[in-house]
Parts: C-alpha cells; sequence; structure tokens
RNA sequence: GCCUGUGUGGCGGAAUUGGUAGACGCGUUGGAUUCAAAAUCCAAUGUCCUUUGGACGUGGGGGUUCGACUCCCUCCACAGGCACCA
C-alpha cells in the first residue's frame, strides 16, 4: 500500500514531542502550586523489550484524560515507571548470555523511546525503575517496618512451587492449578518463607470496597470473593481414643444448624492427626499417596475426582446425643481453609452425600423445606435451601438462622468452641528463590535469629558476578555474597538468599511517583498527601486480585506505619478491554504472523511465500503464542502516532475488547489528513484570526455555527464519561459538516474560521501533534496542551427549531417542525394538524393524546 | 455448579439513561475527477412486500407502559471470574 503524505507525519509529530519535552509541558513540581491537582495513572508496564498495542491503548486512554483535565485547569500528575525486576530478565540470561540487569537497561531504553513516539504526556522527570538500587534502597527500608510491626513475619508452610521457574508463587499467582507465567503444573512444597499479614486487614479490606465507589462493580465482587469471609462455628470433637498426644479434633463449619445430621468427622491428608496416624499404617500411608495427592487441582481433576475415604477407626461422641461419629480421612478436604476437618452432613452437602452413599452412613435431613410434613427424603440430591429444622431435639422447629445462634449459644457455653470469622485470604508469600529482585534486608544468626540489616548498611545490592548456567538461584550459590557477619554478635551468619515477589515493587510504586528523587524515607508524607489517592488509575482487569488487592493492603500497612495517610489508593478505576486480531494457520495446524498471509481476489487466503492455502482462525487475543500480533512502531512510522492514537479510542468503547484492523488504523489516518487539509486549504481565505463573527452571514453559516457549540456539548459530556468513541464520532460530524460548507461573505469565513479552531482545539487529547501543528499554522502561539478547553455557548447550541415524532398507537406516523420552546397544547394542536395524521385519523376515534414536548406527541386511537 | 457481564445491519459500534433504532466509521455499489491509477469529492446502502406507501426489525418467549435496545420474569448463546472453601 502506497501512503500520500499530506504531511510529513514522521518530522512534524517528533518536531512537537521534542517542543513538549525540551518546554518540559508535562512537569509539575512535588509540591503542586494550586489546589486543583488530579493524578492520572496507568499501570505501569514490565519492560519486555517492545511496546505492544496493548501499551498503545492503555497509554493512550491515561493521555486524553490527562490532557482533557490539564486544559480544564487541573494540574496533572502523570508519571511513569519500568516494573523491571521479575524472571524474564533472567530467562533471557540463561537463553543468551545477557546479564539481567543489562537487559533489563536496554529494553528500558529501547522502549521509553517507542513511547516517548506515542507523543504521550508523561513527566519524564519522574521516570524510575523498580529494579534501581534507589528504589530498591527504599522498599527494603519499607520491609523492615513491616518486620518491626510484625506484618512482614518468617514461617515454615506448604507453598506453591513451580518446577519450570524453580520458583515459590503465591496463591494469586496459581491459575487453575498452574504457574501463571510457566503454565507448569504446580507442585507442593515445604519451605520457610517470608509472608505478609495481609489476612490482619482482611475485613478492612472488604469494608473499604464500599468506600471506593468509583471502580468497576466487577471488580469488587472478584475482590469479596477472593477474600471469602463467612462465619460459622469453630468446635472441637473429644476422641473416644485419644492417640499420639491428640485427644481432639477441631472443626470449622458454616452451618452448625445442622449438628444434628452429622454422620462423620472427616480429616484432610495432611491435617496433623492424619500425619500422626500414617507414620505407622502403610494402608493410610498408600491412601494419601494413591487418592489424596496425586490429583491435579485442574478444573478437570476437581470434578471427575471421585469421593474417596479411609476409615481411622477412631470415633467422637456426638456432643447432643448418644452415639458416636467415624473419623475419615477424605480426599476431598483442604487443609488450607478452616482447621482441615470437618463433621459431614450427607442430607445437606453434596460433597458429604457423595461419600456417605460410598460408605454407606446415615443420611439424615435435619432442615426440611417450609410446608413438609415429615417425610422429607433426600436422593442423590443434597438439600441446601432455607427451610425449617427437624430430627434434632431442641432445634426443631426453628429456621436457620435461629437454630445456627442457638447451637453457637450452647457451644460456647459448654465450652466447646466459638463463633468464628473465617477468610478464604491466607497471607501473602512474598519470597522468590530467584535473583532478579529486590533482596530482602534480612541476616540469619544462628544465634541471634533473623536480624535486620542496619539501616546505614542498606541498600542490600544484588552482586554482579553470578551466574546463571545453572537453574535455581544464583545468589544461594555465591561464594561471598551469601557469608556475612551477624549485624547483632559479629558471628559467622548468612544472608537472606530469596528476593521480594515483584508484586511487591508494585504495590507501593504510586506513592514513589509523588517524590521519586527522595533518600531519606520512600517518600514524603506531605507529599503522598498532597497526590494522594490517584484520581484516575487505567489498567487491565487481569490483575483485579492480584495487584489492586495487594497495593490496597500496602496502603493500610504503610499508614500502620508512620508512612502515609491514604487507605485507599485509587479513587477511580478504568479497566480496559484486551485487544484482539484475527489469527491464521497453515495446513498443519501452525500458527502464522499476518505478515505472512495475503487475501487472493476470490476471498482465499494463502501463505505469501509457500501460497499454501491459510485457515482464518477467527478474533482472539494478540499473543505471541498465536502469532497475531502487531508491531505498534511499524504503524508509528507509517500512518504516524495520531492515526494509531485515534485508531484504537474510536473503534470500540474502552471497556470492551478491540479488534485491531488495518482497514480501521487506515481509516484513522484518512481521517488525520482529512482534519490537516481541511485547516491547510482554507488558510489563505480565512481572515485575522482575532476577528470576531460578525451578524452579517449566510443560514449555512449559522447552521455551522450551531454544529460547533452543539458538538463542543456533547463532546465534552462524552469524554467526562469516557465515551471516547462516540465523542470521536461527533468531531467527524463537524468535519463532515465543515466539508460540505461553502462560505459565501466575509462572516461565513469568519464562522468557518470558528469552526476549524474549535475542531482543532477538541482534537487535541485524541491527536496531539496534527492538532498543535495546525493551531501554530492558524496564527496562535501558544501550546494547544496549555490552552484552556473551550466553552460552548449556550445560546448557539440550543436549537431553534426541533423535529418532533407524531406517532399514532406507539408507531411513528409523521414529523412536525416546530419552535423548540413550544408548549404542550401548541405542540398537540401542531401534531393532529398535521396533514397525514389528520387522514390516518379521520376514521378513528382519539381516546387519549400523550404530549411530551421536545420529545413526542403520542395520540391513542380506535 | 456459583458469581459477573454481553447479545443491535455484511462488520466495529451509536442512541446524552423510558420517547424518531441503526449516529459515526469500515465495507459494498454507483457517479465525478484522471490518459490511467492512487488519493479526494458526491450519492445510495437494516430486511421484506408490486409501487405513491406499507409490514417486520435491537438473541428467543412472556410481561409492565400511551410508548421498551433501555424496566421486570423466563429461556438460549457467548465472554470473564471463582470453584471439593465445609
Amino acid at each position: 500500500m502506497t501512503i500520500d503524505n499530506r504531511y510529513n507525519i514522521q518530522s512534524t509529530e517528533v518536531k512537537w514531542q521534542k517542543l513538549w519535552a525540551e518546554h518540559k509541558v508535562f512537569s509539575v513540581p512535588n509540591t503542586p502550586r494550586s489546589d486543583k491537582t488530579y493524578y492520572v495513572l496507568e499501570m505501569f508496564p514490565y519492560p519486555s523489550g517492545n511496546m505492544h498495542v496493548g501499551h498503545v491503548r492503555n497509554y493512550t486512554i491515561g493521555d486524553v484524560i490527562t490532557r482533557f483535565k490539564r486544559n480544564q485547569g487541573f494540574e496533572v500528575l502523570h508519571p511513569m515507571g519500568w516494573d523491571s525486576a521479575g524472571l524474564p530478565a533472567e530467562n533471557a540470561a540463561l537463553d543468551n548470555g545477557y546479564h539481567p540487569r543489562e537487559w533489563t537497561y536496554k529494553n528500558i531504553d529501547t522502549m521509553r523511546a517507542q513511547f516517548k513516539r506515542l507523543g504521550l504526556s508523561f513527566d519524564w522527570d519522574r521516570e524510575f525503575a523498580t529494579s534501581d538500587v534507589d528504589y530498591q534502597k527504599q522498599q527494603q527500608r519499607i520491609f523492615l517496618s513491616f518486620y518491626d510491626k510484625g506484618i512482614a513475619y518468617q514461617k515454615e508452610s506448604m507453598v506453591n512451587w513451580d518446577p519450570v521457574d524453580h520458583c515459590v508463587l503465591a496463591n494469586e499467582e496459581v491459575e487453575d492449578g498452574r504457574g501463571w507465567r510457566s503454565g507448569a503444573l504446580v507442585e507442593q512444597k515445604h519451605l520457610k518463607q517470608w509472608f505478609l499479614k495481609i489476612t490482619d486487614y482482611a475485613d478492612d479490606l472488604l469494608d473499604g470496597l464500599d468506600t471506593i465507589e468509583d471502580w468497576p462493580e466487577q471488580v469488587k465482587i472478584m475482590q469479596r470473593h477472593w477474600i471469602g469471609k463467612s462465619k460459622g462455628l469453630r468446635m472441637s470433637f473429644p476422641l473416644n481414643e485419644p492417640t499420639g498426644g491428640f485427644d481432639k479434633i477441631d472443626i470449622f463449619t458454616t452451618r452448625p444448624d445442622t449438628i444434628f445430621g452429622a454422620s462423620f468427622i472427616g480429616l484432610s491428608s495432611q491435617h496433623p492427626l492424619t500425619q500422626c496416624l500414617a507414620k505407622d499404617n502403610d494402608k493410610l500411608c498408600a491412601f494419601i499417596s494413591d487418592e489424596c495427592e496425586r490429583g491435579g487441582t485442574s478444573e478437570v481433576a476437581i470434578e471427575t475426582a471421585e469421593k474417596q475415604g479411609f476409615d481411622t477407626g477412631l470415633t467422637v461422641p456426638h456432643p447432643f446425643e448418644d452415639r458416636d461419629l467415624p473419623v475419615y480421612v477424605a480426599n476431598f478436604i483442604l487443609m488450607g481453609y478452616g482447621t482441615g476437618a470437618i463433621f459431614g452432613v450427607p442430607a445437606h452437602d453434596q460433597r458429604d452425600l457423595d461419600f456417605a452413599r460410598k460408605y454407606d452412613l446415615d443420611v439424615t435431613p435435619v432442615v426440611v423445606p417450609n410446608g413438609t410434613d415429615g417425610d422429607f427424603v433426600i436422593e442423590d440430591e443434597a438439600y441446601t435451601g432455607d427451610g425449617i429444622l427437624a430430627n434434632s431435639d431442641f432445634l426443631n422447629g426453628l429456621n436457620i438462622t435461629a437454630a445456627k445462634a442457638e447451637i453457637i449459644k450452647r457451644i460456647e457455653a459448654m465450652e466447646r468452641g466459638e463463633a468464628k470469622t473465617q477468610y478464604r485470604l491466607r497471607d501473602w508469600g512474598v519470597s522468590r528463590q530467584r535473583y532478579w529482585g529486590c533482596p530482602i534486608p534480612i541476616i540469619h544468626c544462628d544465634d541471634c535469629g533473623a536480624v535486620p540489616v542496619p539501616d546505614d548498611q542498606l541498600p542490600v545490592t544484588l552482586p554482579d558476578d553470578v551466574e546463571f548456567e545453572k537453574p535455581g538461584n544464583p545468589l544461594e550459590r555465591h561464594p561471598t555474597w551469601k557469608n556475612v557477619k551477624c549485624p547483632q554478635c559479629g558471628q559467622k551468619a548468612i544472608r537472606e538468599t530469596d528476593t521480594l515477589a515483584t508484586f511487591f515493587d508494585s504495590s507501593w510504586y504510586f506513592a514513589r511517583f509523588c517524590d521519586p528523587k527522595n533518600d531519606d524515607t520512600p517518600f514524603d508524607k506531605e507529599m503522598t498527601n498532597r497526590w494522594l489517592p490517584v484520581d484516575q488509575y487505567v489498567g487491565g482487569i487481569e490483575h483485579a486480585v492480584l495487584h489492586l488487592l495487594y497495593a490496597r493492603f500496602f496502603s493500610r500497612a504503610l499508614k500502620d506505619c508512620g508512612y502515609m495517610d491514604i487507605e485507599e489508593p485509587f479513587k477511580r478505576l478504568f479497566t480496559l478491554g484486551m485487544i484482539t486480531h484475527q489469527s491464521y494457520r497453515d495446513a498443519q495446524g501452525n500458527w502464522l504472523f499476518p505478515e505472512q498471509v495475503v487475501k487472493e481476489d476470490n476471498d482465499q487466503w494463502i501463505h505469501v511465500e509457500t501460497k499454501d492455502p491459510v485457515k482464518v482462525s477467527g478474533v482472539i487475543k494478540m499473543s505471541k503464542s498465536k502469532k497475531n500480533v502487531v508491531n505498534p512502531t511499524e504503524i508509528f512510522e507509517s500512518y504516524g502516532a495520531d492515526a494509531a492514537r485515534l485508531f484504537v479510542m474510536s473503534d470500540s468503547p474502552p471497556e470492551k475488547e478491540l479488534e485491531w484492523s488495518a482497514a480501521g488504523i487506515d481509516g484513522a489516518w484518512r481521517f488525520v489528513n482529512r482534519i490537516h487539509r481541511q485547516v491547510t486549504e482554507s488558510l489563505e481565505q480565512l481572515p485575522d484570526k482575532e476577528a470576531s463573527v460578525s451578524d452579517d452571514i449566510s443560514d449555512g453559516a449559522k447552521d455551522l455555527r450551531h454544529l460547533v457549540h452543539k458538538t463542543l456539548k456533547y463532546y465534552t459530556g462524552a469524554i467526562e464519561r469516557f465515551h471516547f468513541n462516540s465523542a470521536i464520532a461527533r468531531l467527524r460530524e463537524l468535519s463532515n459538516a465543515i466539508g460540505g460548507f461553502q462560505p459565501q461573505t466575509e462572516g461565513d469565513y469568519t464562522a468557518l474560521r470558528e469552526a476549524l479552531e474549535i475542531m482543532v482545539r477538541i482534537a487535541n487529547p485524541f491527536m496531539p501533534h496534527v492538532t498543535e501543528e495546525l493551531w501554530q499554522a492558524l496564527g496562535h502561539e501558544k501550546y494547544l496542551a496549555d490552552m484552556h478547553w473551550p466553552k460552548y455557548d449556550q445560546d448557539l447550541a440550543k436549537d431553534d427549531e426541533i423535529t418532533i415524532a407524531v406517532q399514532i398507537n406507539g408507531k411513528l406516523r409523521s414529523k412536525i417542525t416546530l419552535a423548540a420552546d413550544a408548549d404542550k397544547a401548541v405542540t398537540e394542536q401542531a401534531a393532529l394538524n398535521d396533514d397525514r395524521i389528520k387522514t390516518l385519523l379521520s376514521d378513528k376515534d382519539i381516546k387519549r393524546v400523550i404530549v411530551v414536548p421536545g420529545k413526542i406527541v403520542n395520540v391513542v386511537a380506535q
């Protein structure tokens, strides 16, 4: 395709980018100059090496908001940095011998240039990378404050182990039983790890969700569910035959009301009592390894796994009835939730029912639907609905809520247990057995235990002389870095070789941006008070329970450590949709890049080189593995940044997915050129920029002025509502009207100038380069970026005449044109006097006439 | 299974929140310009009916209303999230 450059896109765009940078147009001081501040932030990128189209969309949205808010008189903080620690750097080191640092900073340089080429309004003076030593130093301070406060602690526990990345994963990083990056099946390992006490904040994180109104409901629901608060009863059952030091079993239940229906006790395979029993019971050992630990945690594995049990022979007495319950080890009980033990009520829990049928245990319904008379029978389906208690002694006749309260009261009185709130959320493991991260500033001493590195010895920096030939953590193999003296007793000690998870890095970067050069403390509290919370946060939905939950937790923890006063870091959150693209495969099923295929005249797709037929495989999320990717930097070169920006903003609402298409970018490019042409072609005839629009203008010019102000009104509102695609549609309408306008008089030319100027000004947030160029061509000196947003004229925006629809029985039958301020009576008369309406009503009786002035008339007739 | 969304022409989508469905763009067709092409400009473009005109039409079915893409019930499809959480 040949491209006809109406104006030199490359040189013009780069020129303005340089000017903005030289004059620091988008820089703001740490302490804002005015009270009218606004903080716009997009989730910062991982420097993978190349910008992708998703970045274009994410950062253009933030950029449009920034430029719009600046025009509205806000002092806008819009910083940019790099989430630059993490595994890919190490994998690259393994693959091609780069040092992770070299690889990372080279990528940052490349991507910084790409981001600048997009014309984004960042305050580049604030840029930092989380792998910077300065950043890690402050982060180590934060970690030690957390340690001091007991928010960071060590414990031995079963952890998710990714066998491919040789690294521990947080629960939030395990998807469908697989590592979120490597895709490898996650194993369970017993390791000593650093954890953050996010569970202490569970209630607060839950309650806080109600205070952040401008978040997508979907994200809040996902976080609520992840925290997973449920109220119930924790109680103990004494063993009839105490064994191995165990004399009772603790269980947790959310259905204490069903206790009379209990027919067994279930233990997790990892429960301490199970482990104890297994020591001298080979059959139990075999059961644990064959039936409990073998099955995967994937969706399919769970759904097909049969309920299996192992009778331990132990029994416990029922607390209220004269009978014993057998104790089973069961493969469906998780150690990680509650106490790892339950009482099974087959009638009211499907899993328990499946289990009971298999091992022939009692199934006694104790909650029956309202109105059932005694003969309620459970077949293959457990009853989990509402109802009245039955077969339950003193609970009979109560509803579920009352029965729960009664049991809890009695168990507490018997000192056998207590009401307990249980969370699904577990503490956040932040240790990673990898090199390219922030070192944990702790030294392990045999005598003193875990000793913090003293503040004057911070930062703990990574050694450069490491080797990556072997998998695993090179810090652990490093001869000198690891062996140090204990800061307390001076004896031989060992440095902590784990580094912090990268989600730790991204949990406070938004605060560091307020005060990025501070060496004494992570950030100045006053400065964060002025800028935080972030007024508008923009990013992908995939972080709904990872980054967005951690950052909310960090704000609270940082507040408790005295670093800042803000609890909720992000006031408004906007989650954008992903980018999709057509995908292609050859006859063997191999994915092909878009540039490897071409469409023939007969609508058949073939391979460019081999000419073999190609299968079009549907529009799916852009990903390297499916090869349906587009390199945005090539787009900047051929179409320019303005066209790329316009396209990603105009084709879809920002929260929905966007299908990338060559035709779409082509259309955007044409519009950029069209605006350029419309202004430059009129320039010679336009009057001086100071001329005001006279009244001596044609009707056509009056219509144009009317449209200009009407557009302005709608357009501004649309941007505020994030309806960017609708705003751009109105912009195009205005451009179409200008294109069809033939100026006659001198006054018409001033009207044309006004229309062109407004069009250029309001197009600026989307197409900053071409509009700055045209604004200058129109004779202005000030940057459009620094202009105030134009205000519409109420009178000019108002319609004088409006067209009103006239319906008969709800069906459109005619249209009438009226003065815009026509009242009800006038409107009704005009509608009934309309010729068509009269004809259609001639043989009918009018029952009722509904008149909504300015909108519609509906005649109800028979 | 549970919890969220979404469903509108050939395609992406609009409808300022109950009041003229299909704005705007892409595509297609026709025309102008051109030696020709590209670019540009103009016009048409939901479906069906024999027309001046009419009928149908926002995933299906039902309801509320003078009036429903919009609100309610129900079913279907797709997408996302969670999931042996007691």
